[in-house]
RNA sequence: GCCCCGUUCGUCUAGUUGGCCUAGGACGCAAGAUUUUCAUUCUUGAAAUCAGGGGUUCGAAUCCCCUACGGGGUACCA
């Protein structure tokens, strides 16, 4: 029995790490952190951090899934030094673009021995898996089985020449050898070991002229000179392949250092997090909003709801790793600074959406009044509201605090900008008295005779107002409340009279001794 | 079925060389305080016999074995 392994290597090199994501759809949030990892991890070795399509399926490629990753990493703020976009020296990055490349290296392998071609139709090896399955068995193309099919290995070399001269559609597998243990180093999980007789021979290139992604992936990661290789634990199965290949290719002194990250699971029951999981439970699954082209089904991204991109990659940075320590709140600079593979955890995390609304809110609190204040300046835009930028900065920073999402902030503040057009019935009931708007009245005239420059000022006239009349301090506040927001939320009175002006205030009040009647 | 990877409060986790762990923090939850409202904030509290069972050891969440459970893989998908 042989045995091949993977062998550390030292780190002197230049660290390169890619994305690879796959143009099938919107990028799930799991895959946003894998990137982010890849990309702390990059930083913080000072390496090369690149992005590469990987869209050998071309049967399931969806349109605008390309675009809408590139968006992604844009509104998050991570920069990829080399990639579809940025262009850079390992060019072209698609690998559709790649397409001629692959087929010399399936072939190197076929030269070699490690491979061969199979002329087995789809139909074909549906049929044979079904008869197993009908003894409950699992028909596995390897090296028992290999020599039943229809392949360069079973059939002599004239009748290969001849299919092949017949333009007979093939496959190229690779051709595991017999019972050998193949030990990989995982980074993060440490030694992993796999039999190749429980591996089949994996297809490496399709018979439309593509290499599937084991094949692209490994050619593509030597080519583009990958050090690291930081990806979902779904590719940990499959890693000995992948291994095997280097070794095939006489490859093994650059092969890269693995690492396969714990996976995100649903918040409630089990399985990894999926697309149904967010609207079923009230958060988004992707970080922008998608459409799906065909079926228009629309699935809520974090941008849209509000959430801020540092408060994504800070709480994305801790659903799965972890630097020590009680400190949470991190900037990008100190999670580079902190990151290591070491820390990352080995089994999957449930993504808690109540922790996210947490984070969300302290980085909202932690956030430049005008950079949030532009957000709101967008949903005045659509209510055709005109207010300058200094008004709304002023209106954020009273009312941030209760803010989770940035879209909590048009609820949070509409009386700042338009007067209530109606008043909150239980409200009315509780503090609505036969002589409320007398008191109502004075409170105009106080506020008439009165200049003021400071919320503070305000506070000192309504209370001397309320003490020297001998009046319920909740009541009198809590009707002026209702006056100028129409309910029982917001800020304090005094600091909403005070933004938006005395003249708006006394038409408030005269409106609701109008309007509201017992 | 088979193979691989996991398993510390409800959740994210600290615990990395076995003793400072009567297991720490955060979110959430509960109670209280502050407050003119809603929030915020602050204080306090409940919450994991470290999946279970065996070992090894003077001593184990930490090392070994078994079992259970969870997850992933098992495509001419990535």
């Amino acid at each position: 029995m042989g045995i091949i392994e993977n062998k550390d290597k030292d780190m002197e090199k230049q660290v390169r790490v890619r994305f690879a994501p796959s143009p099938t759809g919107p990028l799930h949030i799991g895959g946003v952190r894998t990137a982010l990892y890849n990309y702390l991890f990059a930083k913080k070795h000072n390496g090369q951090f690149i992005l590469r399509i990987e869209d050998t399926d071309q049967g399931r490629l969806v349109s605008g899934a390309e675009e809408y990753i590139i968006e992604t990493f844009d509104w998050l703020g991570i920069k990829f030094d080399e990639g579809i976009r940025e262009g850079g020296s390992f060019a072209p990055y698609r690998q559709s673009d790649r397409k001629s490349i692959y087929k010399d290296y399936a072939m190197q392998l076929v030269e070699k021995g490690w491979a061969y071609y199979a002329f087995d139709t789809p139909e074909e090896l549906e049929a044979i898996r079904k008869t197993y399955e009908l003894e409950k068995k699992n028909f596995q193309y390897d090296n028992l089985t290999r020599t039943q099919m229809r392949n360069s290995i079973s059939l002599n070399q004239t009748q290969v020449k001849e299919l092949l001269d017949k333009e007979t559609p093939y496959v190229i597998r690779f051709k595991f050898p017999e019972n050998t243990e193949i030990k990989l180093h995982d980074m993060i999980r440490k030694e992993v070991v796999m039999n190749t007789n429980i591996l089949d021979d994996k297809v490496l290139y399709k018979s439309d002229g593509m290499p599937t992604y084991h094949l692209a992936n490994v050619v593509d990661d030597h080519l583009m000179q990958i050090t690291h290789v930081i990806r979902g634990e779904e590719w940990l199965p499959s890693c000995p392949l992948h291994v095997m290949l280097y070794k095939a290719f006489g490859w093994e002194n650059t092969m890269p250092q693995f690492a396969h990250l714990p996976l995100l699971l649903k918040p409630d029951g089990n399985g990894k997090l999926s697309k149904r999981d967010g609207d079923r439970l009230g958060f988004p699954v992707f970080p922008l909003q998608w459409e799906d082209p065909k079926t228009q089904e629309i699935s809520s991204g974090y941008r849209e709801s509000g959430y801020l991109p540092k408060a994504v990659i800070n709480f994305l940075a801790l659903l799965g790793w972890n630097p020590g320590g009680e400190k949470e709140l991190f900037k990008i600079e100190e999670l580079i600074d902190l990151f290591s593979m070491e820390r990352i955890s080995k089994g999957g995390a449930k993504f808690d959406l109540e922790k996210a609304k947490w984070f969300n809110h302290q980085y909202i609190q932690m956030e430049q009044n005008q950079t949030l204040a532009k957000e709101l300046l967008k949903v005045l835009a659509e209510k055709n509201l005109n207010f300058p930028m200094e008004y709304v900065e002023k209106v954020v920073g009273q009312i941030k605090e209760r803010c989770n999402f940035t879209n909590d902030f048009w609820d949070q503040s509409y009386f700042f900008f338009i007067a209530p057009n109606n008043y909150d019935e239980k409200v009315v009931k509780k503090h609505w008295k036969a002589e409320t708007p007398t008191y109502l009245e004075q409170i105009t005239q106080l506020l008439n005779s009165n200049t003021y420059s400071t919320t503070e000022e305000i506070d000192h006239l309504l209370h001397d107002y309320i003490k020297d009349n001998d009046l319920n301090m909740g009541n009198i506040m809590n009707t002026l409340r209702l006056v100028l927001v129409g309910k029982s939320m917001g800020p304090s009175i005094s600091e909403i009279i005070f933004v938006i002006g005395k003249e708006e205030t006394l038409g408030r009040i005269g409106n609701a001794i109008k309007h509201i009647n017992i």
